[in-house]
RNA sequence: GGCCCCAUCGUUUAGAGGCCUAGGACGGCGCCCUUUCACGGCGUUAACACGGGUUCGAAUCCCGUUGGGGUCACCA
């Protein structure tokens, strides 16, 4: 079996819907895992239902893959020996292995119908849920021409060996399933169409791949995926069996499969919360995987560096948003400064607090006020709640109902006190330290005020909100001028 | 219901027979720092589902029970 840089590994979505946290999750670990053995990173499109497929999710899927710097070394975009790689563009290579396939006997036409199916189990006194019970697996020509007579056309399902089906999980380990526990399924529709349990495997034979990393919701299709793969092999399609590893699910409250309607598991829905690539990706790491006893903080690198298929937990694991911010927050804290407040203004302008692109004022007002509060949220979305103040002025700023609620009834005197202490510091000293002896004198041993008390006013009139970046250097950032602009209008009433 | 998977603190994860009187992280709680909120620091809370084996010894191996989840489409 492929080890080192035979690995072939790949990641195919469907694109119906909006990337799903735990379909993502599945692309990074093989991604990870491709990266770690040297081997190769396939990407290709399974569209094979035009009725629920979109363009729009699969540019949503690149543009998450892209998003997150998972990177492909075949498929789609960049090509290879294999293309193409949208399954909605490969018809006559189906096509071709399909009539191998019908030629060799190992897939043959069936005409029974859903309701036919039920029929005849119910007669038989076999569950409904029993399912197909191989009953045109020996069909007469006769019978067949008589089908054809009636103007049915058959679908064509493969001949599954009646056998016990075991495989080495990579995740699982040895995992059997009984004889008996999975029948003959349908691998091309009336139409012709072939369906994902026809192509999924022919793409992943033709294409050479070695491991199988997908999701657990698939762990039960496996027998009789293998099960076509043995007719592949035995048509020349490919030579070998590739080992599966199935990933543990993604819950959410509860411990139900996240839902694709709860929000938690839309992976846009974080980025637009302010999750960066790094904190995200290191998050998704840990479900169902981990680096070390004593860390769960690290680089994507780190993870590369580290990362086996073979130490993934099989439990599933629930999509903890506290975790993931926290998480992230520690990511946001490990960027470079001005790094961080780049990938700020793109939230900043989202929220209407400045325009794109960005002018050099509220660069420069950005570049000083992005380190203050780099140290306090986790989550980039946070930055326009705690720095739009900084972008707007006196006459518009907006406070916050709450932050006015909760000040002191003596908020005037101090307000008119600091107006006066900061009015007497030279404009060329209007630094945050100088702002800050001036007010400690004034209002802690001039008015003998407790901190809190002293400075909560201030807050509130200079950013309108209770919680801000530390109030003397925004003080700092917003001048003289604006400051006191500030206190006096919130000391007057109607501000 | 058949078949399959899973089972360590609330959550996630470490643990691949003795290193475990079970470790980390998030969360919670408390304290410290402090110009608010955070950040940071310190401390604390809390788990091997149950029952049988195997073994000198089991969270780790086996069996069963219970509980949870998934899957049984002419979707992927």
């Amino acid at each position: 079996m492929a080890t080192g840089s035979d690995v072939r590994v790949r990641f195919c979505p469907s694109p119906t819907g909006t990337p799903h946290v735990g379909l993502i999750r599945t692309a990074l670990f093989n991604w990870a895992y491709a990266r770690h053995t040297g081997g190769k990173m396939i990407f290709r499109i399974e569209d094979t239902d035009a009725a629920r497929d979109s363009e729009e999710s699969y540019e949503q899927i690149i543009d998450a893959l892209t998003w997150l710097r998972l990177d492909w070394d075949e498929g789609v975009g960049v090509g290879g020996p294999h293309e193409p790689y949208r399954q909605s563009q490969r018809t006559e290579i189906y096509a071709d292995v399909i009539e191998r396939l019908k030629a060799s006997g190992h897939v043959y036409e069936s005409y029974s119908n859903a309701e036919e199916i039920d029929a005849r189990n119910e007669a038989a006194g076999r569950r409904k849920q029993l399912g197909y019970d191989n009953f045109d697996r020996d069909l007469t020509d006769e019978q067949r021409a008589a089908f054809r007579e009636e103007g049915r056309q058959p679908a064509l399902r493969l001949r599954v060996p009646d056998d016990d089906l075991s495989f080495d999980d990579l995740v699982r380990g040895e995992i059997t399933f009984p004889a008996g526990s999975f029948s003959d399924f349908v691998v091309v529709r009336p139409n012709g169409a072939p369906l994902y349990t026809l192509v999924n495997p022919v793409d992943d034979a033709i294409m050479q791949i070695t491991h199988v990393l997908r999701g657990e919701d698939l762990l039960s299709s496996t027998p009789r995926q293998i099960a076509l793969y043995h007719a592949l092999i035995d048509i020349g399609i490919t030579t070998f069996v590739p080992r599966f590893g199935h990933l543990p699910y993604v819950t959410g409250e509860g411990n139900r499969k996240l839902s694709k309607r709860d929000p938690e598991s839309n992976l846009f829905h974080h980025r637009d919360r302010g999750f960066i690539p790094e904190g995200l990706v290191n998050y998704l790491a840990l479900l169902g995987w981990s680096l070390t006893h004593d860390r769960d903080v690290f680089s994507i690198d780190e993870m590369v560096a580290a990362f086996d298929v073979e130490d993934v937990n099989p439990n599933p694991a629930r999509f903890d948003v506290k975790k993931a911010e926290s998480i992230n927050g520690d990511h946001i804290r490990l960027l470079a400064p001005a790094d961080f407040a780049a990938r700020t203004v793109r939230y900043l302008a989202a929220a209407g607090v400045l325009a794109e692109p960005i002018s050099p004022a509220h660069e420069a007002v950005l570049a000083e006020a992005a380190p203050l509060v780099q140290e306090r949220i986790a989550l980039l979305g946070e930055a326009p709640g705690m720095l739009g103040f900084l972008f707007t002025d006196a006459a518009s700023l907006v406070v916050d109902p709450d932050a006015r609620a909760g000040l002191p009834a003596d908020s005037a005197v101090v307000l008119s006190a600091s107006v006066d202490a900061l009015e007497r510091i030279p404009a060329l000293e209007w630094t945050h330290d100088v702002i800050q002896e001036a007010l400690s004198a004034a209002l802690i041993d001039g008015l003998g005020l407790k901190p809190r008390v002293a400075y909560t006013p201030l807050r509130v009139a200079v950013s309108g909100r209770r919680v801000s970046p530390p109030l003397f250097e925004s003080m700092q950032i917003l001048g003289q001028v604006e400051t006191i602009a500030r206190l006096r209008r919130f000391e007057s009433p109607e501000a």
